[in-house]
DNA sequence: ATGCGGACCTGTTAGC
DNA sequence: TGCTAACAGGTCCGCA
């Protein structure tokens, strides 16, 4: 669901909880990503008596930190992944599969649909992490380098929006803001990686701050069901340009070109073939 | 080593 | 109205 953007939404309307101590833990029992069940008794080991006194975001993932504990909590919220704060007696969210107790009769609920989040305990150094310490620059807390992307392109011939997508190379892009910031850098989505010039690399580097900043500045997207942790929508669907928009005229002024739509690395992708050419 | 396709899940929507 | 198929914001694994 959620890409860089909505993640940093996420992140930023948590504050409110920030100091609020953990009082249980609720589980469903049920298994998230990779089929893993749950580790409850981390879990309760790791908040359960402690207060929440930071929220973390590396790319896609939340890392959750307590006072007094060496033990952070990293949240992943897969497509359809949701944190939301919420009163105890407010009715239960369909799908969620763990609940923080808080004080003063808040909970903290983690609801996921699909099941392809993921609520697991880290230890130590998250850079440890076998997916974290992979990351690669994060474009709002790290900034990207035009030339490093470039040599690491240089030796790729894999179609740059696989190359953009990859965690590993710009973490937080998703599949919404890699057609965006290709449709702004005015590069072609198939292009192979090694294909892509330096010049072409600012532009693109330049693109996906760019797109993530104005989505983070509209509350995130909300293309389909996307709600912040307090339950309220972001607006910045109506921001996208590309996505979602095949057979609509091409939004660049003077172009009249057609909004096009092709399967890259087995997800939809938007172009507009006249302004994104070789 | 790299890159691709499929798998993991459920919900929503478009089309018949 | 009801059924079916396609599609959805992500990541990981196995095989070529």
């Amino acid at each position: 669901m959620p890409e860089l953007p909505e993640v940093e939404t996420v992140k930023r309307t948590l504050s409110p909880v920030l100091g609020a101590r953990v009082t249980g833990l609720v589980t469903s029992g049920k298994a998230l990503r990779l089929g893993r069940p749950i580790d409850v008794r981390g879990l309760e080991r790791a908040a359960v008596g402690r207060r929440f006194s930071a929220v973390h975001r590396l790319g896609k993932y939340l890392l959750l930190a307590f006072d007094g504990g060496t033990e952070q909590i990293l949240v992943h919220l897969g497509m359809s992944g949701r944190l939301r704060l919420a009163k105890r007696d407010d009715p239960p969210f369909p799908h969620t599969h763990v609940c923080f107790e808080l004080t003063r009769r808040r909970q903290l609920r983690f609801s996921d649909p699909r099941r392809f989040g993921q609520v697991e305990v880290v230890l130590g150094d998250p850079r440890e992490h076998p997916s974290l310490g992979k990351l690669g620059p994060d474009p709002l807390t790290e900034g990207l380098d035009p030339e490093a992307l470039h040599r690491q392109a240089r030796r790729s011939t894999r179609a740059i929006k696989t190359f953009i997508l990859d965690q590993t190379v710009i973490a937080g892009v998703g599949n919404i803001y890699a057609s965006e910031a290709l449709f702004q850098a005015r590069i072609p989505p198939g292009l192979a990686s090694n294909r892509v010039s330096l010049v072409r690399m600012k532009a693109l580097a330049a693109a996906v701050k760019d797109v993530m900043v104005r989505a983070l500045e509209h509350g995130g997207t909300s293309l389909r069901d996307f709600v912040h942790a307090d339950g309220s929508t972001g607006d910045h669907s109506h921001y996208l340009v590309v996505y979602d928009r095949e057979g609509h005229s091409c939004p660049r002024r003077g172009c009249a070109g057609t909004i096009r739509r092709r399967i890259i690395q087995g997800r939809s992708t938007f172009y507009c073939p006249m302004c994104q050419s070789r």
